[in-house]
DNA sequence: GATGAATGAGCTTTCATTCAT
DNA sequence: CATGAATGAAAGCTCATTCAT
């Protein structure tokens, strides 16, 4: 009953799997995709998968697991700017991600993800602390590194852009190509991400 | 060749159909739901469903399209707003929206529709009108009843802090039952949203 | 309980029904067809087509005894032949069907009937029954035309020779086309049908 | 891309989803079996048939090609006839074929292949191989065992008068059991397939 | 650890037939 | 006579999961 540490083999038989799903989510969403192409990509027999994951909605939630650590990751980076240039790190970085240099396959299954929070609890519970912990972290930073006394709430807001910058232009490639950061938006945030003093 | 006008009572059937996999689909998604829920809850029997639907994408795409009418209905309800009390109408419907009153169904599909539009062209190209519907019609009100020059990218901005503001706080009924719009983005609506002069 | 006499409007539209029948069995074979396309190309709701057929069935039976009459028909247009041109007759209607002149859509139906007469009781009569109609019908005519002693003999020869001439060759439309009967079968031919002195 | 060799259980089991087809498309042809019926005699589960076989359509080339192949080798037999006894040997072949000893499951599903082949072509085009294949074989056997130099036309004169002969006199279980090869086609079949000098 | 054969329920869809109008 | 709405069983096929080896 006690819970095994994992070899590092087994760790990474495990990623195989994961990085076969993934791939096979993006494709074709959770519920279209098959455990026997999973299985086929990982390179590894369909009824093998079953030695590392209890079952297809373990994977699932696995996999979100990973897509929310990596959203932490990036969250985290931010610790790392100067005050008087936060606000131009934090555009930078949402630009980034409006162009989807590097982060494709993560925010393709970003809406696949909050769909299943709908209906799975597990994957809600998830969702959930993704966002309280990426408000947490925000606010940390906002009141550490900027001073600010309303941090939470910049916190919140922030999130706001943040979110509605990655959904509201659309979804076509060309679009995504050209895409910047609304102006508005951009003197907004460098409005309330600026030091305190 | 001609598409035959339906007569009220099949419009009525069709409905039916379409009230039924709306339920469905929002209690299990689109790939989850199955045609014979559908059928029992359409009160009809599964085949007679084909009599009014090609097939299942061709009920999934009906009902985004319902979505997506009702979507654009309620931005053009801003056009009745006095120019004055612009901000303050926006704003009222974005909390409204954030509370769930009288709205649940339709945003609950809201992400199941952006997930299935990344792997089905019918429903992709359908957001793809939406979203620039939503910005000409925002455009278009925003010029004309407060007479501002930069029209196009207020309305982009509108559409993201609207889009993240539906998404950022989470999905849990009682998170949402308390949410009210960030003090920060009502401060910037209002900005944005001023009369010109 | 006693047969009505069908009205000519009623025979009428059981032929719509008929022809229509008959090219979506050419089309698809007895068992792919069905019976809306057969009602849609028979300009007639599914419903009232069951006003002239008990069934499918039926309308397969009805089928297969058109067609039988109308190969009866073809035989019986030898009886119009001069004594001395008698094998030449033969051996241009043999040819006539292996060009497809005229047949195209019989022809086709040829092989749905034998191979549904394998399994369909009521098929396998009528089959059965053409068989030896056709049988009687060449020993008759060979008998009084040519005077032969031998004429029933003779008719099962021609029987084989000339279903075997028409499955022999492949279907392929070039090959149909420039087909032409085999020359030592026409020979045979000859010789079986010369007149007796 | 490499087709991998199948064990021999694996061969064994595909033969017995095949011999289980066999059955099912003898008794009610193509379209009315069903796959769950062939999974009941194939003693297999209903989904596990889909391991062997790609679909229905599948199943039915395979077993037009065990067809073809049992065709084909029966012609082959006329290979070890000496060429003084060569007409006998294909007679009484011929007759063998007529009273069904030995291949009524084979030569039941006769016309059902030329039925499809008229609308499937992948059936088609295995038909018009076979078709080759055996004038090929007996214009090779007829030029080298008996010497014939219209070797090509004798072949195509015997097929019509082997395919007719199976044709012509019905298929009722009396007639067949009592039939026996007609005597002006056999004296016609000894003729042509004399020994040349 | 690893395979892939095997299951069987479930899926979407088709279809001959009936029946109220 | 004529319609087409309606049924429901059955079709072919997919799929997550189990298990003997």
């Amino acid at each position: 009953m006690t819970a095994e540490p994992l070899s590092a083999k087994q760790i990474a038989r495990r990623n195989q799997v994961l990085d076969a799903a993934s791939e096979c989510f993006v494709e074709k969403g959770f519920h279209r995709a098959g455990m026997a192409e999973i299985a086929d990509r990982a390179q590894m027999s369909s009824g093998h998968i079953y030695h590392y994951f209890k079952n297809k909605d373990d994977i699932i939630e696995a996999i979100v697991d990973r897509e929310i650590q990596s959203s932490l990751d990036r969250i985290s980076e931010l610790e790392n700017l100067q005050a008087d240039k936060f606000a131009d790190g934090v555009i930078a970085q949402l630009e980034t991600h409006l162009n989807g240099v590097g982060s494709i396959f993560k925010s393709r299954l970003n809406f696949e993800i909050i769909a299943e929070s709908e209906r799975n609890p597990a994957v809600e519970k998830r969702v959930q602390f993704q966002r309280s912990a990426i408000r947490t972290k925000l606010t940390n930073v906002f009141a550490s590194k900027l001073g600010l006394t309303n941090a939470d709430i910049v916190a919140d807001a922030c999130m706001a852009v943040f979110f509605g910058t990655m959904m509201a232009p659309g979804r076509s490639a060309e679009e995504q190509h050209k895409a910047s950061l609304n102006p508005l938006l951009t003197a907004f945030l460098r409005g309330v991400l600026a030091p305190a003093s």
